[in-house]
DNA sequence: GAGTGGTCTAGACCACGAG
DNA sequence: TCGTGGTCTAGACCACTCA
C-alpha cells in the first residue's frame, strides 16, 4: 500500500550519505556532478536530485562555482534557551552572536503581531548566529519605542533575542506571559541565502509575543532555524491538577 | 546581494498563485501539465517545478494520473489544542478521527524516549485525522503496559492523543509535566503518502514525553503534520522572576 | 485506449570561482 | 581560461485513472 520509493536518485543519495558517513570528513569537497554522473550510469538532474536530497538534510552545502562540500555539523540549536533541562542549551553558548538595531516602523505583520497601529516606531534587533562559521539562527526582536528604549547592545549572550526580556526588567518592564508560536515551512528566497541553506530545506519558524500584567504587547520576536539543525523545547508542568501535597 | 529568484518557475508558481486565488475554486482541476507547458512556452520539468512549488505551499494536490487539484484549504490545526487562548483550537474540532490501537514492542528510538528497556511491552494509539477528507495530522501515542492497560477507545475529541492524558488519569496515573521537542524536516515517504503531501512539504514533528511526579515517563507521543496547515502554540507564563538581588 | 502525471535522458547555455 | 554548479530544453518511456 505504502509505495516504496525506489527513485534512481533516492539509490543515490543512500550511496552518497554512506560514503559521507565513512570516507568523507567534514568540508571534504565531493565528487564533481559530471563524475557521478559517468559513476553512477545517469543524467545530471538525476544526479542534482540526489543532492537536493542531501542538502535539505544538512548533510552537504552547495557552493556554485566551487563544488558541494560535506557540512560541518555541530548540534542542535535549542529554543527556548533558558528555563530548560541544563544540558540542552549547550549548544547555544558555542555559538558567535552578532547583533545590529535600527529604528523601523511597523508593517501590517507587526502591526497585528505587537497590537499597535500600523507605522508605529519600534526598534528592530537582528540577531545573526553563527556556529563554527555556519549562520545557525536569525532573530528580529521588536520592540515599541513607547515600551522602553534600550541602550543598543553589542554583543549577547542568546542567539535567540531573549536577552531582551532580561533588559526589558531593567527599564521597569515586567513580562507576564511569554506566547511561541511554532511553524514549519520552507525559506523564502532571502531566509536561505542567510541562512545558507537550499530552498528546500525546512525551517522552523517562531513568532514570540511577551505581554505584560496588563495584556500590553512588550516585546515580539521573529525567529528562524534551519530545520536540520534546530528543535524547539517547552516544558509544560501540569497547572491544577489536584496533586497530593508537595514539599 | 540578497539574490533575487528570476527563476523561469518562480514567475509562473506566482501566475498559478494568483489564478487560483481569482479565477479557480477549491477542487477544481488546473490545466494539464502540457496545457501549461505551451501557455507559458516552457518544458515540462520548468512547470512541474512550479507546480512542485505550489504542492509545498499546501495550495495544490496532485493526483498522478488524474491531474492537479486546487487544495480545500481550512483552518490550521493548532498544537496542544488544550489550555490554549480559545479560538485557536476551535479547527482541530471540525476533524474526523479515528483511533487504532495495538501493542508493539519498543524499539530503539521508542525505548530512549520512554526510558525503558528495548522490546518492553507498549500500547499504541495511531491517531489519523481528516479535515474536509484531507488527512491533516497522524498521532502515535505510546503507553507503556506496566503504566496502564487502558481501554480500547474507538473515537477520540482530539486529534492529537492528547486525551489519553485524561485517559491515564482515570487509572490513576497523574501527569505532572509533559516536555514538548518541536523540529522541522521533510517528511518521509511514508509520511508523505499518509498525510497526502508531498515530498518536500515541510512537516512540523513533535515529540512528547509525559512524566509522573516520580519522573517516570507514563506517556510518550510521536505527531507530525503538514506545515502549511498546521502550528504549535506554547504560552509560557513567567513562573516567579525574583527581582531582588539581581542587577 | 486516451489522457494524465512520474521519472529520466542527453544535451545546451549561463553565472560563478579560482588560477 | 577552465571547471564548477544553476537553469532549461525537447524529447522519451512508464504507471495510473477513467471512460
Amino acid at each position: 500500500m505504502i509505495p516504496i520509493a525506489s527513485n534512481r536518485y533516492t539509490r543515490i543519495a543512500d550511496d552518497l550519505r554512506h560514503r559521507i558517513a565513512t570516507e568523507f570528513s567534514a568540508g571534504d569537497r565531493l565528487p564533481a556532478e559530471t563524475e557521478l554522473m559517468t559513476l553512477h550510469g545517469v543524467s545530471r538532474p538525476t544526479v542534482r536530485e540526489a543532492l537536493a536530497t542531501l542538502e535539505n538534510e544538512g548533510l552537504i552545502v552547495r557552493h556554485h562555482g566551487r563544488g558541494n562540500f560535506v557540512r560541518q555539523t555541530f548540534g542542535q540549536v535549542t529554543y527556548p534557551a533558558d528555563g530548560m533541562a541544563d544540558g540542552q542549551a549547550a549548544v547555544n553558548a558555542a555559538v558567535d552572536i552578532s547583533v545590529s538595531h535600527s529604528e523601523v516602523q511597523a508593517n501590517a505583520r507587526l502591526a497585528a503581531l505587537l497590537r499597535v497601529a500600523p507605522a508605529t516606531r519600534l526598534t528592530e534587533y537582528v540577531y545573526l548566529s553563527h556556529c563554527m562559521a555556519i549562520p545557525c539562527s536569525v532573530a528580529r526582536v521588536y520592540v515599541p519605542c513607547s515600551v522602553a528604549d534600550i541602550e543598543p547592545l553589542g554583543s549577547s549572550r542568546s542567539p535567540l533575542g531573549d536577552d531582551i526580556q532580561d533588559r526589558l526588567s531593567e527599564y521597569g518592564v515586567e513580562i507576564a506571559e511569554t506566547v511561541s508560536r511554532v511553524t514549519a515551512r520552507l525559506p523564502d528566497a532571502e531566509e536561505a541565502w542567510t541562512l545558507r541553506i537550499g530552498a528546500r530545506t525546512a525551517v522552523l519558524a517562531v513568532e514570540r509575543v511577551s505581554t505584560d500584567a496588563s495584556g500590553r504587547v512588550v516585546e515580539a520576536t521573529l525567529l528562524v532555524l534551519p530545520g536540520h539543525s534546530s528543535q524547539a523545547v517547552f516544558a509544560v508542568p501540569v497547572p491544577a491538577r489536584d496533586l497530593e501535597g508537595t514539599g
